[in-house]
DNA sequence: CTTGACCTTATACCCAGGTACAAGGTGTAG
DNA sequence: CTACACCTTGTACCTGGGTATAAGGTCAAG
């Protein structure tokens, strides 16, 4: 059941624009599909599940030349086994830099709803609170 | 020593373009500095600690908007203890999540380093690598 | 054969987040 | 007074990631 899909069908089944597979098409993000004898783009189950992992991953953050980069690795790209592996652990350390900073700045955020709940436990609720004051000093160098 | 720089000092100390300080100032994302007799921006210590905050977090890859909304809570902004509690857990949800899907990216791509790995200790390397085939397909229900 | 829903391309436009440039004011050094 | 580096504003431009629109082709139904 290698079904085939009209670019319509794609974009309805993947949440997105027509347009939007025609320009991942002009910049290389996927590849050119078949077509029809009358030229109609038809996306096999490879070309949909390569989208539906560009979204996957695209919604994570990640831009679309990184995605390309991911894709290039994954398409071989005549490249050898050792250059694969080295931009692939290129890749899991930047993931990994990135995780801890948004960890960081999670560990930042979320004393503070805590400090806001104590606040409201508070017999007077309600008013102002002063549990933000410390956000962004107080720590850093900022070197000089 | 509370220095008072101008918009080229503050630059470069934080490695940005002066233009960069007017947009953001005219975006309001920082408030309009003291000013000198003559017109001059006067940045404080507290305006160039809310620039390198918002430096920091924006390495992190939240928007501008986003970081607007993070400062606003910070400006305090007039909003109840309450209210401030309820953005920020939001805010640190959404980061929770963020966090966790990039661990799932990192997670997929790890064992392949792994896998190009044993290819690598065979007596033949340098050929083509087969461990990549296997990324964006299998797992996906792609719910129809 | 016409209509309507779909497809094609090309081109233009949009938003975010800046960056660059131009025309002019400031201020210190010589 | 002149240079020169810096500041100001305004406006234009750039990249990334699309979305919209126009002008036309395809194709199944009536």
């Amino acid at each position: 059941m290698t079904s085939l899909l009209r670019t319509g069908e794609v974009a309805q089944k993947l949440g997105l624009n027509s347009q939007t597979l025609y320009f991942y098409e002009r910049i290389g993000l996927i590849p050119a599909p078949q077509r029809s004898p009358s030229g109609y783009r038809l996306f096999g189950d490879r070309d949909v599940a390569r989208l539906s992992f560009i979204m996957r991953i695209k919604a994570l953050g990640l831009s679309l030349e990184e995605i390309k980069d991911i894709l290039a690795l994954y398409d071989g790209e005549s490249l050898t086994c050792r250059a694969i592996q080295e931009r692939l652990e290129h890749k899991v350390q930047e993931l990994d830099q990135k995780i801890q900073r948004l960890q960081a700045l999670r560990d930042e955020l979320s004393p503070l709803v805590a400090e806001c709940q104590t606040f409201l436990d508070q017999p007077t609720p309600e008013g102002e609170c002063s549990a933000l004051r410390d956000i962004g000093l107080g720590g850093e160098p900022t070197e000089a």
